[in-house]
RNA sequence: GGCCCGAUGGUCAAGCGGUUAAGACACGGCCCUUUCACGGCUGUAACCCGGGUUCGAUUCCCGGUCGGGUCACCA
C-alpha cells in the first residue's frame, strides 16, 4: 500500500518552527517509503483567516524543498485541498452519523453551555456536556429546525468501556470512554470543527499516516471512535513531541520566538535550518549530523523519533549554519554574501571576492558579515592598547619600531600581491631577528584597527591596496608616537 | 482538579538487563598559527526519587516527584 501523509496547516501568516518540523517529518515518512506528501489547508476557522497567509505556506515548502505531490496549487485526485472549499461534504457525513445513532443535534445556546461550565466548581466533576439535547424526539428536532434555531451536531460517545489506539511513537494508549465529551462535529455556522473535518478529509484523501503534534494525543480516542462509527479504517498515528523554548514553554511566535522566515532573515541558511530541526526529535542510526534533504530521505526511519520534548538550541543551529557556509563552493558563497558585502563596503575598488574568501571559513551566520568587514571601508578609531599582545610578544614600543621598519619595505614594493607582501615582510622578520608575530601583529592591527579581523597582515594588505595600507600604517605610527 | 504523556551531562542525543554510559553543541585547556577563526588533541559534566522483579537494573513493573499536553461552536 502506498504511504500517504499530509501537512495540514492553518494559514496563520508565518511558518512556525514546530509546524515546519512536522511538515518535514511528514515529508520524510512518505518519501523514505516512496510515498506521497499532500498539502491541505485547514481554514475552517473563519474568524482567524489571515490575508496572504497561504502564500507563506507555499513559499516555505518551496524554499525548503518539501515538495508536495498534491495540494491546492497543483491539484490532485482527491481535491479540493482547501477545507473551506469542501464545505458541501461535511454535513452529509454528519447526517450519516446521526442516522447511525452516533451523533445528534444540539440546540443548546452558548449561554446555557457556559453556565453549565461555571456551575462546575473547578476541580469538580469534569465539564462534559450534559446531553441535554440527546433525548429530543424527532418531532422536537424538526420543530426546532423549522423554527430556524441554530444547532450544532455532536458526536455521541459511548458511556462505558475503554478506547485504545496505537501510536507509533507512544505505543498503545487507552482511555475510559466516560472521560470523553460529546464533542461538536458541525458548528452553528455550518462549518465542521477541526475534529470532524480532519477525520473526514484524511479518510477521503486516503491518508495512511496521520502525523501531528502530541497535543492531539488526548483527542485521538474520539477520532478513532469516529472512524469506527463510519466503519472506516483508522490511519497509523504518529504523534510528535513539542519543540520547546525552555523547559516550561513551547516555542511560540506569539511569545517572541523566531519563525522560519525570521531565521532566514537573520542569515541562517534554509538547508541548515532543515537539517537542524530534523535532528530535533529524531536521530539517525549512526552519528551523522550533516544531512541534506535527500540524505534525510534515505536515512529517515520512524523508529528514530523520540517521545520527549526538545528545546530549540540556537547555538547548535548557529554551529551547523557555520558548517554549511564552510562547505559551500566559494562562488556559491559569494553569491549568497554579495548583497550584505556591498551594503557594508561602499568602496568599490576593494575586491569583494577576496574578502568573501576570507570570510567564508570564519562565519556563522550571514548577518555577521557587516561587523566583520566594516574596517575595510573605513579604519575605525582604535586604542593603541590593541598593539599589546602577550602571545605575539608585542608591546607598544615593539609595535612602533616594527611599523617603522615595515613602512619603507612596503613602500618599495613594486608588485603588490599577497605573495610579494608575504616575502617582503618575512624577509624583514629575518633581518630584524624578531618573531613573526612581533612584526605581523602590529601590521595587522594598523591595517584593521580591530582586535580581530578576517585575515592576517598580508591578506589585509593585499586587499586594501598599497596606498591605503601605507596610509593606515602611517596612522598607526603617529598614534604610537603621540603616546610618548 | 480529572485524564493522557514524558524524564540520560547546561542543550540535542545514543542506549533497548551485564557498557570504562557513545557522539554533537556549548564551556575550559593545549597544539598549530600573523589576530580571531578553521583544523587537531584534550578536560569538566548525566541515568529524577523510593520500592520491587532479577545473579544483575539507566534499561522491566509499581508508587512518588517534577515537567508537558488536554479538558472550546481554535486548530
Amino acid at each position: 500500500m502506498e504511504i500517504r501523509t499530509r501537512f495540514a496547516p492553518s494559514p496563520t501568516g508565518y511558518m512556525h518552527i514546530g509546524n515546519l518540523r512536522t511538515a518535514l517529518y511528514e515529508y520524510l515518512i512518505a518519501k523514505s517509503q516512496n510515498g506521497k506528501f499532500i498539502l491541505r489547508i485547514e481554514d475552517t476557522d473563519q474568524e482567524r483567516l489571515v490575508e496572504g497567509a497561504t502564500d507563506v505556506i507555499y513559499n516555505t515548502l518551496k524554499m525548503t524543498g518539501l515538495k508536495h505531490d498534491e495540494g491546492p496549487d497543483i491539484g490532485g485526485e482527491y481535491g479540493p485541498y482547501i477545507q473551506s472549499e469542501r464545505m458541501g461534504l461535511y454535513m452529509d457525513y454528519a447526517k450519516e452519523l446521526i442516522e447511525k445513532g452516533q451523533a445528534y443535534y444540539c440546540f443548546c445556546s452558548k449561554e446555557r453551555l457556559s453556565s453549565l461550565k461555571s456551575s462546575n466548581e473547578k476541580g469538580d466533576a469534569f465539564a462534559k456536556y450534559d446531553r441535554h439535547c440527546l433525548g429530543l424526539s424527532t418531532e422536537q428536532i424538526q420543530q426546532n429546525l423549522d423554527a430556524g434555531i441554530p444547532f450544532v451536531i455532536r458526536q455521541k460517545m459511548p458511556t462505558e468501556g475503554t478506547t485504545t489506539f496505537h501510536d507509533v511513537v507512544y505505543g498503545d494508549i487507552t482511555v475510559e470512554n466516560e472521560e470523553l465529551d460529546d464533542q461538536i462535529l458541525m458548528k452553528a455556522d455550518g462549518y465542521p470543527t477541526y475534529n470532524f473535518a480532519n477525520v473526514v478529509d484524511d479518510h477521503l484523501m486516503k491518508i495512511t499516516h496521520v502525523v501531528r503534534g502530541s497535543e492531539y494525543l488526548s483527542s485521538t480516542p474520539k477520532y478513532n471512535l469516529l472512524y469506527e462509527a463510519f466503519g472506516w479504517e483508522a490511519p497509523v498515528y504518529v504523534h510528535l513531541p513539542a519543540v520547546m523554548r525552555d523547559a516550561h514553554n513551547k516555542l511560540s511566535k506569539r511569545h517572541g520566538d523566531k519563525s522560519f522566515e525570521d531565521l532566514v532573515n537573520e542569515g541562517y541558511l534554509v538547508e541548515a535550518i532543515v537539517n537542524y530541526i530534523a535532528l530535533l526529535g529524531w536521530s539517525p542510526s549512526d552519528n551523522t549530523e550533516i544531512f541534506s534533504l535527500s540524505e534525510l530521505e534515505k536515512a529517515f526511519t520512524i523508529e528514530g523519533l523520540s517521545k520527549s520534548p526538545s528545546i530549540f538550541d540556537i547555538k547548535k543551529l548557529t554551529w551547523l549554519n557555520g558548517e554549511y557556509i564552510k562547505n559551500m563552493k566559494p562562488d556559491d558563497f559569494y553569491i549568497l554574501a554579495e548583497n550584505r558585502l556591498k551594503k557594508a563596503i561602499k568602496n568599490t575598488s576593494l575586491d569583494l571576492k577576496k574578502i568573501a574568501l576570507l570570510l567564508q571559513k570564519r562565519l556563522e551566520t550571514l548577518n555577521d558579515i557587516p561587523t566583520l568587514v566594516d574596517f575595510f571601508d573605513k579604519l575605525p578609531e582604535y586604542s593603541t592598547e590593541l598593539y599589546i599582545h602577550k602571545k605575539m610578544k608585542t608591546t607598544k614600543e615593539i609595535a612602533l619600531s616594527s611599523l617603522k621598519a615595515a613602512l619603507p619595505v612596503l613602500e618599495n614594493l613594486s608588485v603588490w600581491t599577497e605573495t610579494a607582501i608575504h616575502d617582503a615582510l618575512m624577509e624583514l622578520v629575518q633581518t630584524l631577528e624578531i618573531k613573526n608575530g612581533q612584526l605581523l601583529w602590529p601590521v595587522r592591527t594598523a591595517l584593521s584597527g580591530e582586535p580581530t579581523s578576517p585575515g592576517g597582515a598580508m591578506e589585509l594588505a593585499d586587499i586594501l591596496g598599497k596606498q591605503e595600507s601605507l596610509n593606515r600604517i602611517k596612522i598607526g605610527i603617529s598614534k604610537l608616537e603621540n603616546e610618548n
